[in-house]
DNA sequence: GTTCCGCATGAATCGATAG
DNA sequence: ACTATCGATTCATGCGGAA
């Protein structure tokens, strides 16, 4: 039910927007829409979501999908998203933006910085930036520069009080991938345990018995490239740890660059109720065709979820 | 012997400096000084140091003894400082800012992205950012935020082109910890571990049988050196590896901030020259009497050298 | 059934080449 | 001189076939 497209006048950043609430608003729980980030949010009614956890296209990456958002732009582009991304969210939610800013000529760009600082102009607070390691980054050789295998994952917030889970998130204490491949010897062997479950169980068990600690704001998680069903840069734990640490089972979570659905099928499998929004037919269409699917974790799945420590 | 101060025109990226460069200042090698930083600074002569590796005192959480710089004015504190950096540095070197911006009231300070942007508009380029994962964080509880687990390491230079020795840092291909511990039981690599030199010298000559690969912008290093006796912000593995990463035997290294003198030993360690400056008297003879000992290279030291893959 | 080995595949980045 | 396109480089991981 996409309603009548209403171009609004651009909002000045900063500009109070609460105002225009309207009660005819409504939400539509656990659907994809197909649409535009910033008109479809603008139906949304006010402080009404929970979580807003996505990784949106990256400044002139997946131009054969997306088209590509030339980096100077980008902070222009993605700002009147924000705004608005700020109306929906309650006052106790938060908002984690998964994003890395590219290296072009020798150079560093500075569109993520600036977009920090004129989102906290919009009145978000920038409470923290969680490291998320990428155990397996691109390859690569220059002469300026190594791999690059870190994203930021940046926590924004409308008040300096909001909901978070710490305990959802604990992790077993010590070494346990040291541990457990003391054990168990190779990749073969979890590829077995990866076709019956119960081997994983067992493991699971193990990790259970163990002491709990919470973890800390870097993540070592491995990307999901060569997965050759679907390849989607931002594997399913990232949004998983995020969705267990900020919300509560029935909560509202939103993405709204969804892609691929990696974010909704978190919601599902952790009763959560998940709202996606993505321009593109296609994506939208492999979301639809994922999210019906049981989901089935595999072992890197599991591997991700649990922290690394040394 | 503090000249009058200059105000020159700002230079054109790859304009020739060597002639501006007066021939009364000179460059006062292997020394820690004890002096402001900018006064001390405008005494070098221009384009004459090779690799600028620092922590200032925010990062290193001195605020009790250097008296505290207020976030707000701590760019405009610094930027005459990275202004001065700039002259002295030569064309072809580095400067790697170790930092991490303060959260306080809730919220992450901005005076490091704004600093990256006001020090590119001094001419700087911001090359890349380089993420020290800090293995054993400081630990701690807050509502709000996990334990601060990573800090930056903000690499500038002059040009796009600059002297980088990648070789230097190699480190052993990725599964290396997998395949050494399919090999070797637990037991028998603790035990040798134990026994300090002897052991460590085995499981080195190990890893130099192994294929070696390039690391990426994420170095894993545990902030305690068993070294000092104070747990030290700033591991001595950490300007070890960016000295080795940009700079060859004989260079010239400087540390405006250097504190206890951790980048000076590791400099003697790698038989670069130092310059080290500090405006506290007692930092400067405790960096010159730990100077004077002869380093001993700790477990821990070793440990760190080695890059942490999964 | 194990274990071993080869292969394809990436949110990458630079330098060279072409218009 | 500036922009668009292309090839070269590199390595963690899952997968499938072979020994």
């Amino acid at each position: 039910m996409p309603k009548k497209r209403k171009s609004k006048p651009a909002l000045k950043i900063g500009e109070p927007v609460a105002v225009y609430s309207s009660k005819h608003k409504s939400l539509p729980k656990n659907t994809i829409i197909c649409g535009d980030a910033l008109n479809t949010l603008q139906t949304f009614p006010d402080d009404s979501i929970n979580l807003i956890v996505t990784s949106p296209p990256y400044a002139d990456r997946r131009e054969k999908t997306y088209g590509g958002i030339a980096p100077e732009k980008y902070v222009e582009w993605f700002l009147p998203i924000t705004n608005e991304l700020k109306r929906v969210l309650r006052l106790d939610g938060s908002f984690v933006l998964n994003i890395k800013e590219k290296a072009e000529n020798g150079e560093r760009h500075t569109y993520v910085l600036e977009l920090i600082l004129e989102m906290r102009k919009q009145g978000w607070l920038w409470t923290e930036e969680y490291v998320w390691h990428k155990r397996n980054s691109y390859p690569g050789k220059w002469p300026n520069r190594f791999r690059d295998a870190w994203e930021r994952c940046i926590h924004f917030t409308k008040n300096k009080k909001f909901a978070m889970y710490q305990e959802s998130v604990m992790v077993p204490v010590g070494n346990w991938a040291q541990k457990r491949l003391s054990k168990l010897s190779d990749t073969d062997k979890r590829r077995d345990e990866s076709k019956t479950k119960s081997g994983f169980g067992k493991n699971i068990s193990n990790w259970l018995n163990r002491e709990m600690v919470y973890p800390t704001n870097v993540l070592h998680l491995a990307t999901e490239s060569s997965n050759t069903k679907h390849s989607a840069a931002y594997p399913i734990s990232l949004p998983i740890w995020f969705i267990r640490l900020f919300t509560k089972e029935g909560d509202i979570v939103l993405d709204p660059f969804i892609g691929s659905g990696t974010t909704a099928i978190a919601c599902k499998e952790l009763q959560r109720d998940y709202i996606g929004i993505d321009i593109l037919k296609e994506y939208c269409e492999l979301a639809e065709a994922r999210l019906k699917k049981k989901y089935q974790p595999t072992l890197l799945d599991i591997k991700n979820e649990s922290e690394y420590q040394d």
